[in-house]
RNA sequence: GCGCCCGUAGCUCAGCUGGAUAGAGUACUUGGCUACGAACCAAGGGGUCGGGCGUUCGAAUCGCUCCGGGCGCACCA
């Protein structure tokens, strides 16, 4: 026989038989249609699974959903997995699934172990996933860390799901805020300060301008994986300038993603659009699709043409284009890579270009879908510190940056907070609760799971691949049922997450299982002189590490076997 | 003024492809370590799901509207 784990897909299937016998014109090939959806209900007196089908029925039926309920369930063909099936509330069929059939989760984690929770909703197809793209004007702060968090997460989600997912990071190296770095920079090389009055009104305020410009006076060199910029030292060659203190804080914003446990495939700089000639052939491709137009010494895309409320200048009348035109010449670039699917990930506060590119890239006519690409956009983070509000500002010089929390809060913890909210809620981040309180942040509780169970196991001593292979027919108690319908709703938490593209799914279900793990832990003995109830709650206990272990993974958060 | 997001327990937040008695953490009260890790568990109080109207057998969830908060509305990026 072999193992039915995805009890829903199995109910459903077992309803659609049920359903063409009882109403055949609202079954798959009929007339009429009806979704049959199985879901979970939330108290365990309603069974494991619950189907509404009666209920959607009753109206078109003109029959009590109660008596259409029973002839669904008397037209439900036998099934090993089905215990049980009840008539409740108003016309619920509520699905009581067998122990015998739950138990199997447990043989199905530990022989799938890393691989346990994975689907395969992408069937393989390419995403690109672009998140952080913060600009190389200065360190990454809290709100380029809940990009970090979501979208490193997110891509281990889709992932998971069966994407085949690149990462990448798109560095805004060119036009007008990197015209303000140089030359706050060269200001700082000639010893005017910020409070010095000559200093201009876009410049950059912040403390590490005056790192820059002391490593490239003492002609430093920055290397990173993909650059090797020697610094000039000369104050008046403004180009010099320019590409050392890209560099410089480009090598800053790497290390602290490292940091984090962010690593990027592709890294895309906005000044390559340009000596590519990409930006030219994007323009080219504009005016010949026959949307633009020129007013007032400028050259107009007609966006209006596409939804957007008005139409936006791509050529300023200095000659210069603005920032849309090479963020368009990007994406027909990632398109042409063969992205079927780009994912892009930025602060809400960036929302208005979701309109502008998707414009632009209707309007070169090269077959892109109209919706492409998806945003996930988060919500702004506000920082509390000693009760207050800190304004984040570059150009102020106030900052929280990535790297202070992960010194102060540490990564594990820092990540977890960023990623364990819904990206379109506004997040506080009081960094001295964070602080004092990181004993009690649910990250340690899950990982505490994690640990406990390893102690266990390390206490017994014995060979963990024989739990492999463990009869686990002993598990029948509260606490033992409900941990392994917990380890089954794994994979289609997976499936959820990718689907509303909402990481922070896996997080909550963490918090969940290790809930019922610490239940049973204080309720029952592993290490009891019964080998066969022995063995079957240690398998059960190891399979439960490793769900915990492989979403924990997924949030980029560590899994201690001690703490 | 227009567009996007949000408003759920004192606080921080889940739940939103409509489902049954709205959940968790925290804080507060009380109890549990001579047995595998107490960074844990068990029990208790705490709610007009911002307000109103509507759709529906059924609304925190969908629609309209009002109120409140955030973000964006450049020939900036």
């Amino acid at each position: 026989m072999s193992v039915v784990l995805n009890f829903k897909s199995h109910l459903s299937e077992l309803f659609a038989q049920a359903l063409r016998e009882v109403a055949p014109e609202f079954a798959n090939n009929g007339s009429a249609q009806v979704e049959i959806l199985i879901e979970r209900p939330k108290l365990a007196s309603h069974g494991d699974y619950a189907c509404n089908l009666a209920m959607q029925l009753a109206k078109a039926l003109r029959k009590p959903p109660r008596d259409i309920a029973q002839a669904l369930i008397a037209a439900l063909p036998a099934s090993e997995v089905v215990a049980k099936v009840e008539i409740a509330g108003a016309g619920f069929i509520n699905v009581f699934v067998t122990t015998a059939a739950k138990q199997g989760v447990v043989r199905g984690v530990l022989q799938a172990g890393a691989g346990y929770g994975h689907v395969h909703l992408g069937a393989g197809r390419k995403v690109g996933v672009e998140f952080v793209s913060a600009n190389p004007t200065g360190p990454l702060h809290v709100g380029h860390g809940r990009g970090a968090a979501v979208g490193d997460c997110l891509c281990n989600v889709l992932h998971a799901a069966g994407w085949n997912v690149t990462r990448e990071f798109y560095y805004n190296d060119a036009g007008a805020q990197i015209d303000n770095l140089m030359r706050s920079v060269q200001l700082r090389c000639l010893g005017i300060t910020p409070d010095d009055p000559g200093w201009p009104e876009a410049g950059y305020r912040g403390d590490y301008i005056a790192d820059v410009a002391k490593a490239y006076l003492a002609r430093e060199m920055v290397e990173a994986d993909d650059q090797h910029v020697q610094a000039s030292g000369d104050v008046n060659d403004a180009e010099a300038i320019r590409h050392f203190a890209v560099a410089y804080l480009r090598r800053e914003q790497d290390l602290d993603l490292r940091a984090f446990g962010v690593n990027f495939d592709v890294f895309s700089l906005e000044s390559a659009l340009y000596t590519d000639g990409k930006v030219e052939e994007t323009v080219k491709k504009l005016i010949a699709s026959g949307h633009t137009y020129e007013q007032d010494d400028a050259l107009w895309l007609r966006t209006t043409d596409f939804g957007d409320d008005k139409d936006r200048v791509m050529r300023k009348s200095d000659g210069g284009y603005t920032y849309f035109v090479p963020d368009v010449a990007y994406h027909l670039d990632k398109w042409r890579r063969g992205f079927g699917r780009v994912i892009n990930e930025q602060g809400s506060d960036h929302h208005s270009t979701i309109t502008r590119v998707r414009a632009g890239l209707q309007a070169l006519a090269v077959g892109i879908p109209k919706g492409w690409p998806d945003y996930v956009l988060h919500q702004m983070v506000t920082v509390l510190k000693n009760g207050e509000e800190v304004k984040i500002s570059k150009r102020a010089g106030s900052y929280v940056t990535l790297r202070d929390l992960i010194d102060e809060v540490g990564c594990d913890a820092t990540r977890y907070f960023l990623a364990a909210r819904h990206p379109d809620s506004q997040l506080v981040f009081d960094i001295d609760l964070a602080k004092s309180q990181s004993n009690d942040n649910p990250v340690y509780y899950i990982q505490y799971a994690h640990a406990r169970i390893h102690a266990v196991l390390a206490q017994w001593g014995g060979d963990r691949q024989s739990l492999h292979h463990a009869d686990v027919s002993a598990l029948e108690s509260e606490y033992e049922t409900a941990l392994l319908q917990r380890m089954i709703d794994f994979p289609q938490v997976i499936e959820s997450a990718a689907d509303d593209l909402a990481p922070h799914l896996v997080a909550f279900y963490l918090k969940d299982l290790a809930a019922g793990f610490h239940s049973y832990y204080n309720a029952s003995r592993f290490l009891v002189e019964d080998e066969k109830i022995k063995l079957a709650r240690l398998a059960l206990v190891a399979a439960v590490a490793q769900v915990v272990r492989n979403g924990l993974l997924l949030l980029g958060v560590s899994a201690p076997e001690k703490m």
